[in-house]
DNA sequence: GTACTCGAACTGACGAAGGCTCATCGGCTC
DNA sequence: GAGCCGATGAGCCTTCGTCAGTTCGAGTAC
């Protein structure tokens, strides 16, 4: 079975005879009526009756062609999708955010990109862990990912801008006090830490041990938006990047010294179409300036 | 762009590389790449994006699969449609009726055919003129036809049975004294007649002829229902077959003398399938004897 | 850091199958 | 009897698949 078959069982039916079917499909007639008769012998039903004027679609033969004919529009459907990516963006994207970064300027570039491309549909999803999103990215499944920067980025990696981190205290916390906290006055606070071999374990870990501080692990968890919650209540600190703090905790926060940062990256994948370049061009138009949470910048 | 392309770039999508899709496809890997690398020249655009790994979609090779698997499911349905066809009764049955003629048997016919076959599906539309019913029968488009047999009724009709004429009249019309009304009493009333051409027309002119009645036209119609309506009014008479009086009209009908009756013809498509046969074999089920409405007939 | 191995896609040649045109024939209708 | 329609057969061209081989990138061993 092919569509052209398909295309002519549709054009027979619609025009009552083999020979007006392929003058309008521009073709000799006895290749219609080879096509006709290989696709019944195929599916080993009659699908038109002959008479003397013409053919005529059998009982069967309506439902069949009912079916060809979505398969039909499905397929011009399909070429003219194509035909529209090549030229606008449609299509679905796939885009990738290390947990905790990027958690207010991805949404925004999305918003813009939405509204500037509706046909365009985008899947996002968060990934805690570095190395499968590292893995992801080669094997090429994202067309694009945000990511920190660390020593082993890909080559095709374009910085974005930098991720401060902050320091949530849980309410009545004596540090609280002060406008910002010095790192070494947090030796022997509990810490609220994330999963073992996620992106912000990694820069807590860097952190303390820049700082020469002893890691007390609390509490580990998932969510960025359970740390800070969990910290707020007491139960230890955590360190966080600022865009990532929930509407109503900015009191119980604090920029750290010395200022802990991490750069973003955009990882965009090698031959990227006009919907990937789109998003990125986005995103690099976003606020990733230091403390941007603290000291707006227009 | 072929549904063997379709499904070659399903695959590819489905498994992530060439070489596993031509595994699952029975056929050799550089098939599978040559049909995908010809798709994507005839559309344009790269649907794939090449990785050491294997094959991924582009954000527009997305929305293009999710148009080619419609046409791939469309396609498949439209394959099971015809053989089950060839084995069941699946379809669409087109049927017409001669106005006036089966109005009972061929709806209960059709209601047993339902129950039966839920899948298959009847369009059945009245026709006034016979030989516009003639000319659809021999076009082919109908798959099976009731009508009155005539002296150039088709060499594949089958004869069913009779429809008995009556006729009615005027609420206080005092021929509704009888039980039956001779047609010479008749002399003299209006007639209520149908549209010229029409079957039903062309039974009253010879019934009129026959027994030497100067035809009085007070009305043409379309609908029996509409003329036994205004024969009830005392407009005129009326003659119909027996099967066509509507419920609440029974009083005002009478059989004639002597009796009119017309034999009814079922008229299949050479060739039939069984669709049209078992409606065929379910309308010689239905009671067609002379005078059904008035002598009931296990 | 380099060399080797492995896996994957791509390329070219060749044979088989499919699709089209052309000429023709048989059947039906007007 | 003329015209229209579908079907048939021959021949040619295109498409599809296989086979053998090449190229490229990633991973591993040294």
């Amino acid at each position: 079975m092919s569509l052209r078959q398909f295309e002519y069982a549709l054009a027979v039916a619609e025009q009552g005879s083999v020979t007006a079917a392929a003058e309008l499909l521009r073709v000799a007639q006895p290749s219609v009526s080879q096509q006709i008769r290989s696709l019944e012998r195929e599916l080993g039903v009659k699908l038109f009756a002959r008479t003397a004027t013409g053919l005529v679609p059998t009982v069967v033969g309506r439902a069949f062609l009912r079916e060809a004919e979505v398969a039909v529009n499905a397929s011009r459907r399909a070429r003219a999708t194509a035909r529209a990516g090549a030229d606008d963006l449609v299509g679905e994207l796939v885009v990738a955010a290390q947990m905790g970064f990027g958690t207010r300027q991805l949404p925004g570039a999305l918003g813009t990109l939405r509204r500037r491309f509706p046909r365009l549909e985008v899947t996002v999803f968060e990934e805690p862990s570095s190395a499968e999103l590292e893995r992801l990215c080669r094997r090429g499944v994202l067309d694009l990912a945000l990511m920190a920067a660390c020593e082993r980025s890909p080559a095709n990696a374009h910085h974005l801008g930098d991720e401060e981190f902050v320091v949530v205290l849980g309410a009545g916390h004596p540090r609280l006090a002060a406008d910002r906290v010095d790192l070494r006055e947090l030796e022997g606070e509990p810490w609220v830490r994330f999963d073992r071999d996620s992106a912000l374990d990694g820069v807590l870990l860097n952190v303390l041990r820049d700082n020469e501080l002893t890691p007390t692990t609390v509490a580990r968890v998932s969510q960025t938006a359970t740390a800070v919650r969990w910290a707020a209540h007491g139960l230890g600190v955590t360190l966080v990047p600022a865009s990532a703090v929930p509407h109503g905790h900015e009191h119980l926060v604090r920029p750290v010294f010395p200022v802990v940062s991490q750069p973003v990256i955009a990882v965009v994948r090698p031959g990227a179409g006009p919907a990937e370049t789109a998003l990125f061009d986005l995103l690099r138009q976003e606020t990733w300036h230091k403390a941007a949470s603290f000291s707006p910048v227009s």
